[in-house]
DNA sequence: GTGGTCTAGACCACC
DNA sequence: GTGGTCTAGACCACG
C-alpha cells in the first residue's frame, strides 16, 4: 500500500511541499506534533531516509523543530510561518509570470486567462 | 566557450525549452531551418548528444520535422503552432492557479498578486 | 557474452519488441519488476545507455512505470495492457492488409494466402 | 514543391516500394520505358542521387533494365513478374503470420481479424 | 553534409 | 542500490 508519486519530483520533495501546505493553510497547527520519521514512512509506503530527509528539510527552512527524544514540532512563531505563507505567495506569483512573459504572453492575456481560470473553476 | 546552463534542471530541458518559447514568441518562423546538431552542439558548447536528443523531443511534439540528411525544420503547420501556444498557456496557467489554491490563497489574493506583480512592483 | 541482435534494426527497438511482446503474451505479469538498467544491459551484452532508452520508451508507452531508486516495473493497470494487445493486433492487421491491398491483391487472395499459412504450410 | 515522405524508412526504398506496386498492378506495363533519374528526381522533389539508388535496386531485383544511353525499362519478362508478385504476396503473408504469432495472438484470432478488416473496409 | 545509434564510462540525486 | 543525464567519440545509412 504504497501512495501515488509524481515520477518528475523527487518524493521528499513531494512529501515537503503537502506539510507546507497543511501548514500554511492552518489544517497543521502551530506547536503541533509531527508522526515519527516511522509511522510516516510506514504511512505514505516510502523508505524511512526519505521521510528523513523531509525532517531535516522542515528544520533547515525553520517550519519544524525536533526536540530530542520527543518528536518533531511545528513551530509556534506565527510570524516566522506568516512570512513563510508570504515569501511563497510571492515566490509562486514571481515565477508564473516570469515563465509566462518569457513565453512571450502579454500582460493583459495573463491577467485575462488568470481571471478566466479563477471564474471557471 | 559554453552557455550557462542552469543545474537544477537538465540541460537538454533548458535547449528544448529556449526553443519552444523562441518559436511560440515567432522568433523563429515556421518551416524554418535549425542549425544541424553538430553546429548546435558546438555553440551551446554541450555535447551533439544532447542535442539530438532535444531534436527528438521537438520531432515527438510535433514542432519539428527532420528530412533525412537534409536537416530539422520547424514545421510549417501554423494551426499547430497556434494549438501549441494555447495549450502552454493553459497549462500554465491551471498549474499555477492549482498550486496556489493547494496552497490555501484565495481567488482574490491570486489575482491581487498577479496584477500587483504585472504592475511591474 | 552477447545475444543476437539484427542488424536492419535498432537494437534498442528490438529489446523493446520482445519486452512488449512477452508482456502481451502473458510471460511478464502485471506488477513484474524489471531487471535493473545495468542488470540487463549485461545480460543482453549491451551498454547501460541502449537498455536505459528502451525502459523509457516503455514508460511513455505506459507499459512501465519507474519508481525512482527501486527500479521499473511493468504497469498494473490491466485494462491499460488489454488495450495495448487489441491496438497492436489492429494496428499490425491493418498494416498488412493496406499493404497487400496497394500491392494488388485481392481480397480472396489474401484470405487464401493467410489461410494457408496458417495451416502451416 | 517535395512529395510526403515517411521519416521512418529510407526514402529511397518509399520510391522502390511504390514502383514495384505499380508493376505488380499492371500499372506499369512489361517493356515501358521509365523516366529519366534526372527527371523523376525533379518530379519528386529528391536528390538525383536517391533515384539513382532507386534504379539500381530494381536492376538487382531484375525488375528493370537500364539500356545505356537509353534509359531504364521494365522488364519486358512476364513470368519473371508472376514469380516476384508471388515472392512479394509469401513474403508479406509469412512476415505477417509469424509476428503475430510471436505476439501471442492465435490462429483463430488472426484469421477473425483480417477477415474483419477486409470486410470492414 | 545530415541525423540516428551505440559504446565506454562518468557523475548525480534519490531511495 | 536505483534511474537519469552527460561527455567523448565512433560508426552507419542516407541525401
Amino acid at each position: 500500500m504504497r501512495e501515488k508519486f509524481n515520477n518528475t519530483q523527487p518524493i521528499y520533495l513531494q512529501i515537503l511541499q503537502r506539510l507546507c501546505r497543511q501548514v500554511i493553510r492552518g489544517e497543521i497547527e502551530p506547536g503541533a506534533k509531527l508522526p515519527s520519521v516511522r509511522e510516516m514512512a510506514v504511512h505514505a509506503g516510502v523508505n524511512p531516509n526519505t521521510v528523513q530527509r523531509v525532517y531535516s528539510e522542515l528544520e533547515r527552512l525553520e517550519i519544524a523543530e525536533t526536540r530530542r527524544g520527543l518528536g518533531s514540532y511545528i513551530t509556534e512563531n506565527e510570524t516566522r510561518l506568516r512570512r513563510l505563507r508570504e515569501d511563497l505567495k510571492n515566490e509562486q506569483i514571481g515565477r508564473f509570470i516570469k515563465d509566462m512573459r518569457e513565453s512571450g504572453f502579454s500582460p493583459e492575456e495573463i491577467m485575462a486567462g488568470v481571471s478566466q481560470e479563477l471564474k471557471g473553476v
